[in-house]
DNA sequence: AGGAAACTTTGACCCAGATCAAGAGCGAAC
DNA sequence: GTTCGCTCTTGATCTGGGTCAAAGTTTCCT
């Protein structure tokens, strides 16, 4: 357990994105909420690969990704994986009201964390309404992105798959950097083979087979095996089979 | 739009489930929330196949299954389509703060709703706390719903994919009607084939094999095409992949 | 009752993606 | 530098489930 303290300068300027702190609280708390949510407050660190949480887990606490990229884990006895979530910086972790975590929580990258111990954090949802207000809103973008991706995984073929975890992650991206010129633009992919392999349920020579065939038609380009450039977002999109440009969340 | 005024007499015993009225209200409300709750609630019905709401309509409702089971589903333009949600009586439909429809609502079966108007249930979320704290929970629990058969449309095979939906729908039935005796248990499938597809990504074709073949192994069987009994609940878990016997929510 | 429409089953065949297998690139440790 | 351990790519082959087709069943309408 890496619980660390960092003084407010060491605090990753990723922090804005701690979604409690600044959705939920800085714009609505009064000043002694805010002091309350302090106390109960502290870092996390965890190395690329470990496991934050495991499936039933007592969990003693929520929290916000500062930095790095989690994803939610779900596995059957035969060792058959689907990754169900992919936390970027902002997202939120565990549940409150709930006892045992219902998923594997890994960290993909390293990771920081923005922790609240969970019965205190409990307390102050009752006692102050706009927090649970803030995480119903929360709450409801995180299952339209399931259910966005229930779509995805029922009915799109491999290549719509690999296009569609390009387009989320280009798109999550992008709205962290702001370096979208004219439909360009480019990123690194947080995620192995087999990490896209779980979430899209495929396997992983699948997903390296549709890389390679996206690359061969300059639908994407790579440097290395995991910067990737986007030439034209739309094009991306199209060969996800996303009618909208808007739609999907996560 | 067939808004109608049923009297007390004529409330369907099964709105003792609409999740508002029921759990978040009566629990906990002082009885002149209790009233504001009733003004701006109604009844409606929509026939089997009939569609509630079309993805982008506006919303001007949320609303609360009574009796009957609706879906959602998402469709691609080429037609393809995968339903990313079971509604059955208790369940919640819409979301404050949505102006438009993220899905198809379309009704399974006739079905009966308890709409409140969307605004004014929007209010009383901010002034009565605990009826956010309510949805929240509700949500979270779509959530993990939503998660789990992310797992069974990534992961698992045709066979147990049906074993997976006959298991939820067994239990969903059980829960409301308390037959289970010694494990056997028997319930009519509200589902054509075709929408059974929908749900588990496959084809209505199959569907079809696959129930035969379970009907050959003696897992279920049938009398006629929609009344399926399960001699043995626990098998029916196993073929459907389950560790647990617990877990599924949907 | 007769007939149309909707739903379901079953068969024959095919293909997208899984599985099995072999290497290739690439960094970290010694 | 060499070796070990990953991650990734590519090829060969197999198969679960899709597609196409036809016929059986149920429901409902006239």
């Amino acid at each position: 357990m890496n619980q660390i303290n960092l003084t407010s300068a060491q605090i990753p300027s990723g922090c804005q994105n701690c979604a409690i702190r600044h959705q939920a609280v800085c714009s609505r708390c009064e000043p002694d909420e805010l002091d309350r949510l302090e106390e109960i407050k502290y870092y996390r660190t965890v190395e690329a690969g470990q496991t934050v949480v495991w499936t039933g887990d007592r969990m003693e606490f929520v929290a916000s990704v500062v930095t790095g990229i989690a994803s939610l884990t779900q596995t059957m006895e035969d060792g058959r994986t689907q990754m169900v979530g992919l936390l970027l910086p902002g997202d939120f972790i565990g549940r409150p009201g709930r006892e045992s975590a219902a998923y594997d929580v890994v960290a993909t990258t390293n990771l920081v964390l923005c922790c609240f111990r969970r019965k205190p954090f409990e307390n102050m949802i009752v006692q102050t309404p706009h927090i649970a207000q803030r995480l119903l809103e929360m709450t409801l973008d995180e299952l339209d992105a399931a259910r966005e991706w229930m779509l995805v995984l029922g009915r799109k073929t491999a290549r719509e798959k690999i296009a569609s975890l390009l387009a989320i992650v280009a798109r999550r991206n992008a709205a962290l950097t702001l370096q979208g010129t004219d439909g360009e633009l480019q990123f690194d992919l947080p995620l192995t083979r087999e990490a896209m392999a779980d979430y899209l349920g495929l396997t992983l020579e699948t997903v390296s087979r549709q890389i390679s065939a996206l690359k061969r038609d300059e639908v994407i380009s790579l440097e290395g095996k995991r910067h990737v450039i986007v030439p034209d977002y739309r094009r991306l999109l199209n060969e996800a089979g996303d009618d909208s440009d808007g739609g999907m969340v996560i």
